[in-house]
RNA sequence: GGCGACGUAGCCAAGUGGUAAGGCAGAGCUCUGCAAAAGCUCCACCCCCAGUUCGAUUCUGGGCGUCGCCUCCA
């Protein structure tokens, strides 16, 4: 069963054949660094980033040419620069860096391509020069602009009719245009604004076109995959659809249009525009990226979502839980007798087939994720027949479709020593209080001490002191270190502890 | 006004024409000198009404509600 997907083209769920075998070339409309990037962006690149994972995973096979473009020249970007009487790219040079590094915390890997706008002014000219000479677009005094009334399809991706469009009144009124509908191709500059020669005047070039021209220089027409926000069916693709397939032989641009849901905040939309939002950069200090990116895999990616801190507390326990199980896959074998082992190899089957039936079926990343829930349950009986080695490396595939694979590397499964801060004076203080059970140390080496080891005697005083009952002094160890922010852990293979805020 | 999506336990959220995955939170038990962790167990009749059906949460129609797009927007 081949990866099926929501085309919004044509409303239905459809399998993905790519038009080359084995390669699929896939176009992602991406930012306008005008502002910092908040986490509804993050939602939306996090899901093609998994798209794009299980495409090359064996399972697929895939080779994948992933675009992502930066619309760097726009008018929100000139606007932000004139207000800080800088210029639009060190604008959009600052934002732009800023969610290169989120999405590099975010454990999303980096578009093949990355095509600026303004690097593609001569295609994007080019492009325009095509659509005046098919009469599909016009110059007019303040710039140029594409007919609407050219293409006969307009709305057809959007579900929208061009009558009811006019209806709804919310049209900008331009009275260079020829029809309401008409969106502009290039913009003549105005006087201290960015411009660029074209044939007809200098200018810049509209969002939409950029996006048509872009692709077509880099994927070619017809791609395989078109994706972006919901917010972005209409009017932006339902433009470059008007523009690129007018100078097509045989539509459509993409064969597929995907769509990821947005992200809604105290139930709004989030958006530059509601300004309702912390920036990506900030909340990212506060969260772990990956309990970020499991609380976006429980939803599906089409469905609005509202996000809320609490949700991204629950996914960080979740994440918690998940690591534990797959350090419990690591555990030696014990005794599993054949009939065991081939109960547990079945387990082990049905979470493969279910993982990839989850993904197949719409990229359901939700029931994909249950089935690490599900190995995380499991992971005792898998190391006790022996199969805790093949059931990780499963896990580790698995958590790499999903982008969480960092959360599962040895470095974090292994019971990290972390450097502690413990307060000036720790070793001093403790010599003091417990002279009777430590070692006598002289005044002139405190210094040299490791807080550490001292640690470690105290654990060691406690132990012997539980053995022999003395509990008062157990917990008064206990005490002590917990007054420093320590906190002990007692198991069956020992004692552990962890200082607070490591 | 037009177009579209959604409405499942305290919260988040899958899914199916035959009586509901998973996570978080919560409850009980086991273990435990204490503390913690861990293990086991429990926790929903799927917005309302009508219809189709042997049977609907799942299909159809209506209603109510929430959200998005129609303007820059992932």
């Amino acid at each position: 069963m081949p990866l099926r997907l929501f085309n919004t083209r044509t409303h239905a769920l459809e399998a993905l054949r790519p038009l080359e075998p084995d390669h699929v070339r896939i176009y992602v409309c991406g930012l306008t660094p005008s502002a910092e990037g908040h986490l509804g962006h993050a939602r939306s690149f996090l899901f093609f980033d998994v798209l794009r994972r299980y495409l090359e995973n064996p399972r697929n096979g895939y080779r994948v040419t992933f675009v992502k473009n930066v619309t760097d020249i726009d008018d929100r970007s000139i606007a932000t620069a004139q207000r800080e009487g800088t210029t639009f790219d060190v604008v959009v040079k600052r934002y732009y860096d800023s969610f290169r590094e989120s999405m590099r915390i975010l454990n999303v890997r980096e578009p093949d391509d990355e095509p600026y706008a303004t690097h593609f002014i001569p295609q994007i000219v080019e492009m325009i020069g095509e659509l005046i000479e098919t009469g599909h677009a016009y110059v007019s005094e303040d710039g140029i602009y594409y007919s609407v009334e050219t293409f006969p399809r307009y709305g057809a991706l959007s579900g929208k009719h061009v009558d009811e469009l006019l209806v709804g009144a919310r049209i900008a009124e331009n009275e260079h245009k020829r029809d309401p509908l008409d969106f502009a191709l290039w913009k003549f500059a105005k006087p201290g604004e960015p411009r660029w020669e074209s044939p007809w005047g200098a200018g810049r070039p509209g969002w939409h076109i950029e996006c048509s021209a872009m692709s077509r220089a880099l994927l070619g027409v017809p791609f395989d995959l078109h994706g972006g926000g919901y917010d972005l069916i209409f009017p932006h693709h339902e433009n470059e659809i008007a523009q690129s397939e007018v100078l097509m032989p045989a539509p459509p641009m993409a064969e597929m249009w995907v769509h990821g849901g947005l992200l809604n905040f105290d139930g709004r939309k989030m958006s530059k525009s509601l300004g309702n939002f912390e920036p990506l950069s900030e909340l990212l200090k506060r969260h772990d990226p990956l309990a970020i990116r499991l609380l976006f895999l429980q939803t599906g990616y089409r469905k609005p979502m509202n996000f809320t801190e609490e949700s991204i507390a629950s996914a960080k326990t979740a994440l918690e839980r998940l690591r534990r199980g797959a350090r419990e896959m690591r555990k030696p074998p014990g005794d599993g007798g054949e009939l065991r082992v081939a109960l547990v190899r079945k387990d082990l089957e049905q979470a493969e087939r279910e993982f990839f039936d989850a993904l197949d079926n719409d990229m359901d990343t939700s029931r994909a994720l249950s089935v690490l829930f599900f190995m995380d349950v499991h992971s005792r009986s898998f190391a006790a027949v022996g199969l805790g080695e093949e059931a990780l490396a499963k896990f580790r595939e698995y958590a790499g479709v999903l982008g969480l694979e960092p959360a599962f590397d040895d470095a974090h499964l292994e019971e990290v020593d972390r450097t502690v801060q413990l307060a000036a004076g720790f070793v001093q203080r403790m010599l003091s209080q417990f002279s009777d059970v430590l070692p006598p140390v002289h005044p002139d080496v405190i210094e040299g001490i490791d807080s550490k080891e001292v640690v470690a005697k105290m654990i060691d005083a406690r132990a012997a002191a539980r053995k022999n009952k003395d509990f008062a002094l157990g917990d008064r160890l206990r005490d002590a270190l917990a007054a420093e922010g320590i906190a002990l852990k007692d198991s069956k293979d020992g004692t552990t502890w962890t200082a607070a805020g490591a």
